[in-house]
DNA sequence: GTTCCTGCAAAAGCTTTGCAGAAGA
DNA sequence: TCTTCTGCAAAGCTTTTGCAGGAAC
């Protein structure tokens, strides 16, 4: 399992090798995305850090994902229908929303091997797997709430 | 081959079911949709009905969307970060965005086989697969550009 | 006649833009 | 020192809401 630190570390090294400056706020974006492993939309990031950098504001958020996204190290997830997530794993996997606590779960998928005979002739550059449903917490959760 | 007007009667008669009034605006967007298999945005939806029903409001595209998602009749594609795309086939398929001319591509694929080890106890409700990349004739137009 | 729908205007919410001052290298 | 970043304010866009008049049944 790859740590976590290293991995703030292989980020960082990255930011520099693409001349990218390591501001305070860019890296303190990393840290949250690092440890909260939540697909976090613009608005969690910023109610996560404003307490510990009280100037932050949501454009400089902004920046930094855009900024993130441009040199790969983040992927944003559209599967909300209003806000837009960002994913910190930029590997290939899938995405399970539940419908009830709305929470976005990581599941593995080799969508690479996936042959889709209609797409012969197409170049492919990109490939998502949405789920949406119940997650086993709120089905249980529901369960004792019937009883 | 499903045809078009067989498709048109049958979402009629379900929306006659559903005791949802047949209005003009609502038969119109339908109609629109089933003419206009691009998987259309409200803008595009509003555009093209507008010369003949020169009264129409986008909010009643709206509402008749909502509507017709609670119907069952229509599906959202979240495949685009700014706006909403709407689909009129509401069978399992997944979809190809080009990131040159910007259409969407229905594909074949079954979903409901792919099993899923990590997501065992999951409800699972839906499922979207959403690829892009570059379609074959942006491709070829390229490559004359190219010459 | 009653219920539901339409469409205008306004508001709401997420995201982008312009720019002056501040921070990074 | 020079370049780039931050963060405020304002604007841009899509979508939602409230409501009076109108259409469906």
């Amino acid at each position: 399992m790859r740590g976590m630190k290293a991995n703030l570390e292989y980020i960082t090294n990255k930011l520099k090798n693409k001349n990218i400056r390591l501001s305070h706020q860019r890296l303190k974006v990393l840290e949250y995305m690092d440890q909260h492993r939540i697909h976090p939309t613009v608005e969690q990031i910023y109610h996560g850090l404003r307490d510990e950098i009280p100037t932050l504001s949501k454009t400089t958020i902004y920046n930094t994902l855009k900024t993130l996204m441009e040199a790969g190290l983040v992927k944003s997830i559209a599967i909300d229908d209003n806000e837009t997530r960002y994913d910190i794993r930029t590997d290939s996997h899938g995405h399970f929303k539940c419908l009830t606590c709305e929470n976005i779960y990581d599941f593995e998928v080799n969508m690479d091997s996936i042959k889709i005979e209609d797409l012969n002739g197409f170049r492919i550059y990109a490939r998502d797997m949405y789920f949406s449903g119940i997650c086993p917490k709120c089905i249980e959760q529901k369960r004792e709430t019937d009883n």
